[in-house]
DNA sequence: TGAAGATGCTTTAAGTTAAAAGCATTTTCC
DNA sequence: GGAAAATGCTTTTAACTTAAAGCATCTTCA
């Protein structure tokens, strides 16, 4: 101690006000990303050598999976949270995979409606089981009161995020 | 309730014992990943708004702002997790803006050192400043307890997702 | 009605990424 | 020393990704 004595810090310290010591919240987020890596690494290496599918591939038929009547591309690209020249391009290789349909919305000419074909339904839930388990096994490693713990720290930093985007500064 | 009743689960419960009912861990995945993309895409973007700056460029400079002596392109490809190919392509970019300089090992002729110039420290220290504030600003609305809370759980995540890709099923 | 704007999607340009094959150099081992 | 294997990196190919510009269609509103 160097007899230096510092203002205390606490919770509701704003970031602003201490613009140094914020080595705590990186560490915090490259521990994060470093487990997005991981996993997302895992799972991509699994899709293609068990299924020869895609990550991006696989997220697009699982949102159509839930929706049973079609969607149209931009709720595909909402939903997905991606671009829609990125969802364009997904759909094509799909339909050229015979795994989903696609055709024009009966009331909008401008607006496509995409389905899964019923190839697609039983190649999806065929993948979606077993991916369920690969993140099981990963996940079923913290106990139900961790994961509950992990859960909500999550929603307060999703919240946090949002809010960031947002605010487009 | 129907009368029937079903064995207990608790944490030692493994995930094979218990194969259906994995979509709490789903939600979990879930969540992470949409922490990711929020996150993610807003560095992003303003690395981009603000500096013209890319996110895997910038991450690349983050290793070599630690590694005053330089750094191998394989070193490199280890610590940012990705493939070699990529490394190289990063690193020529890197080198016609004039921020790393790459010169052939005086040891061993295949390998290259990868070093900051001058104006890359420069301009990485000045966009790492920023991004550290950022990071400041999503996960400095959790309380320090709930931060190292976090940092913890993904500790287990991280391990367990290290053993999985370990595991090479 | 008919121009102006909004909307839904596609195209284009540039960058990131991995896997696999390839090339040069170094190391190993006989 | 010299063949064989290992190592370090690059190239190739294919996929994913975004932003921005573009095209077709629909909606609004004077």
């Amino acid at each position: 101690m160097n007899g230096v004595s510092f203002p205390p810090l606490d919770a509701e310290t704003k970031v602003s006000e201490r613009p140094h010591d914020h080595k705590d919240e990186l560490r915090l987020w490259l521990r994060f990303l470093s487990c997005n890596v991981l996993i997302e690494g895992n799972i991509r290496r699994r899709l293609r050598d068990k299924f020869d599918m895609t990550l991006p591939r696989f997220d697009l038929l699982a949102q159509l999976d839930k929706a049973s009547a079609g969607m149209k591309l931009g709720e595909l690209s909402q939903r997905l949270m991606v671009s829609n020249g990125n969802v364009t391009g997904l759909v094509e290789r799909l339909v050229a995979q015979g795994l989903v349909d696609r055709q024009v919305a009966a009331n909008d000419r401008r607006s496509h409606l995409v389905k899964l074909t019923a190839e697609g339904r039983r190649t999806f839930r065929a993948m979606a089981a077993a991916h369920e388990i690969w993140i099981a096994e990963i996940f079923g490693e913290l106990t139900s009161g961790e994961r509950a713990n992990l859960m909500q720290l999550l929603a307060k930093v999703k919240k946090s995020a949002a809010k960031m985007t947002a605010a487009k500064d």
